[in-house]
DNA sequence: GCCAATATATAGATTGACTATGGATAGATT
DNA sequence: AATCTATCCATAGTCAATCTATATATTGGC
């Protein structure tokens, strides 16, 4: 059995990128959000979000920084850098164009 | 660097499905039309494209049969199962659910 | 004779997302 | 006080899918 994933692969780290553009936030806020915003159609789980947030670090793409909640816990906060802006661009065209390739190819007749 | 992939990755067998609903193709063939209707956006490597066939062999979802080609080459014809075709729909219902959360994840504001 | 295009296939590497686990704290409930 | 749920971070190990690279073979054109 082909096991079902939470997310079309590829498209984690865009989606963590265009979140950041909203605001700064937290890892699980960060899940949270994709979450509420596709109708808990995709789900993030831990085990995906936090090493591609390491990845996003590592590229510059985010840039990290403890601090409190509004309920006084302690999380890292996550903000878009000018070079993670640049790549969420080039990622969200290139998904657009892939997306529209397979629509042809999806086509009747 | 990260690898550019020609393919957006776990769309792959709903593309080779969707390809034999229109006629039975051999391997060479389905990449060919998979690229041409795609206008070269969507190039499915060998090495993805054999293995691919393989598992849809094995899930019966396609059926293959050793033939000549019309320029008398010998070479393995794939012909969607019902089974195949079952599945077909059921990927494409989950690709759109799909598309349509992330559009909402992307959408500004 | 040689080369490009057609045709199949596997081995091995890489990537990305998953399961499973470990930790810690706040706030509410019992 | 103890326990539970939700919040929060992170890593190790696994698995599946795609890629690169390679091997083989045939047809047709130059």
């Amino acid at each position: 059995m082909a096991k079902k994933s939470e997310l079309l692969p590829g498209t984690l780290d865009m989606l963590i990128l265009k979140t950041l553009t909203r605001a700064p936030l937290h890892g699980y806020g960060i899940a949270q959000s994709i979450k509420r915003l596709s109708d808990d159609v995709l789900t993030v789980e831990e085990g995906s979000l936090y090493p591609a947030l390491q990845r996003l670090l590592l590229q510059g793409w985010v840039k990290a920084e403890w601090k409190k909640t509004e309920t006084n816990r302690r999380a890292r906060y996550y903000t878009l850098t000018p070079a993670g802006r640049k790549q969420l661009g080039e990622e969200l065209s290139q998904f657009e164009v892939m997306i529209a390739a397979i629509g042809r190819v999806l086509q009747d007749a």
